[in-house]
DNA sequence: TAAAAAATATTGTTCAACAATGTTGATTCT
DNA sequence: AGAATCAACATTGTTGAACAATATTTTTTA
């Protein structure tokens, strides 16, 4: 009796489980950038109809984890430099307005305190991994302040995006080191009510998180040299 | 060779063309607010296999157009005064990113003028029709200040929601009556580079149009009695 | 009349087919 | 050899039929 709004892929239809699992497998970083899917070869691999599949596929088109060529078939999105300085333009817009809407004890702040306190036993552990997945989940419940599920979703549009980039990168070890730091003062800012010094918290975290990622950019793994087009993004 | 991000649904597709006209049928209020619709019935009206069909019904539920329920079907989604205010927050929050964005001759100006110019003569022909699309279009210039394709994807998909829950209600004839100079207000404002005043200007708007959504919300027309579900969105 | 059960309709998914478009490779011509 | 041409092949685009699983409606029964 679940109504699917389907900001989240639908666990419920066939379709939306191979999506997730194919979501979850471009944000691990287990195709190439580029790669072409073809659908014979996919709906084979997970065992459905070409028909089912290409829901799943155009689901995860409507997401820009892959780009679609009509006649040419679909492939894994390769974010480009623009891609990059776009997404944190969302992010720098969607998580100002999260500083504004702020309000004293909201139940993010919980969530919050909770992650940044597990981003540094992660960070302790030096399990860098789940320290970028903390640090996700971090500006995830940030945007929860704004109590708005459509920001919220558009929020996780971006960051699937930037997932999808990183794990198209190679090197990203310490990469996400700094910003358990960042976070933590982000936070205290936002707690205390301080709204000027949240937004210079977070323009700080997103500058050094755009640096970062443009930086590990330029050595990324190399795409298939021919099959997939150049900019397919 | 043209690349489809897919945030405008492509027409090259069947699927994608479909899409587009039930879309278009969506928001000029062609069904009933949370009507069902029968893949088997819809197909045959469109003309297309079952298979397309739901190729396209996917792509709506994932602009939130459809609601969609496992093993019962599609419905017309009827956004509540929960979906308004959510979805006015999200302009707040977006269109706040424009002023900050807003710089001196940037090409996003000229629309606006175009189309505030353009919205006085409809206005003056009492045109209320094209008034609201007029309107519609004069805020998507304006998050055309943002240049981020991702921000005015996620203005469009919320726009689109909006002209639903409009296509749905009755006696919206004037409504859109008052914009033609608040949207002149905030261009001014907007031009001379005065923050401050824009932002009083889009709150203005912002604030008269949500009460004007969420006033005519009360008198909408009836759904199907139980044929759907109270509250598919 | 209300509950139970059977009949019917709808969705979920697959498969096979074929047209249309793209890709590849061989052949030919310069 | 290198470029252009054209046939062979593979892939995508779309359909229609089929069948299982789930809802809905109707009929039967208590």
């Amino acid at each position: 009796m679940t109504i699917r709004t389907t900001m989240e892929a639908d666990e419920a239809s066939l379709a939306g489980a191979v999506a997730i699992r194919i979501r979850d497998m471009l944000i691990a970083g287990e195709f190439e950038p580029g790669q072409k899917l073809s659908e014979h070869r996919v709906a084979a691999d997970f065992a459905v109809s070409r028909n089912t599949l290409r829901e799943a596929f155009r689901f995860l088109t409507s997401q820009r984890l892959l780009s679609y060529i009509p006649n040419r078939g679909v492939f894994v999105t390769v974010p480009d430099e623009a891609a990059i300085i776009d997404i944190y333009r969302v992010r720098a817009v969607i998580q100002r307005g999260a500083v504004e809407a702020a309000s004293r004890g909201h139940p993010a702040f919980a969530r919050m305190r909770a992650l940044v306190e597990e981003g540094r036993e992660l960070g302790a552990r030096r399990d860098w991994q789940k320290v970028g997945t903390n640090n996700m989940e971090f500006h995830r419940a940030m945007v929860g302040l704004c109590d708005s599920p459509r920001l919220s979703a558009s929020f996780d549009l971006v960051l699937a995006e930037l997932r999808l980039a990183f794990g198209q990168l190679k090197d990203t070890a310490h990469l996400h080191e700094p910003y358990i730091d960042l976070n933590h003062t982000l936070l205290r800012a936002l707690e205390t009510g301080d709204r000027p010094a949240s937004v210079t918290a977070l323009d700080a975290y997103l500058r050094q998180s755009e640096r970062g990622v443009l930086g590990a950019l330029q050595h990324r793994k190399a795409a298939e040299p021919v099959k997939s087009p150049s900019t397919p993004a």
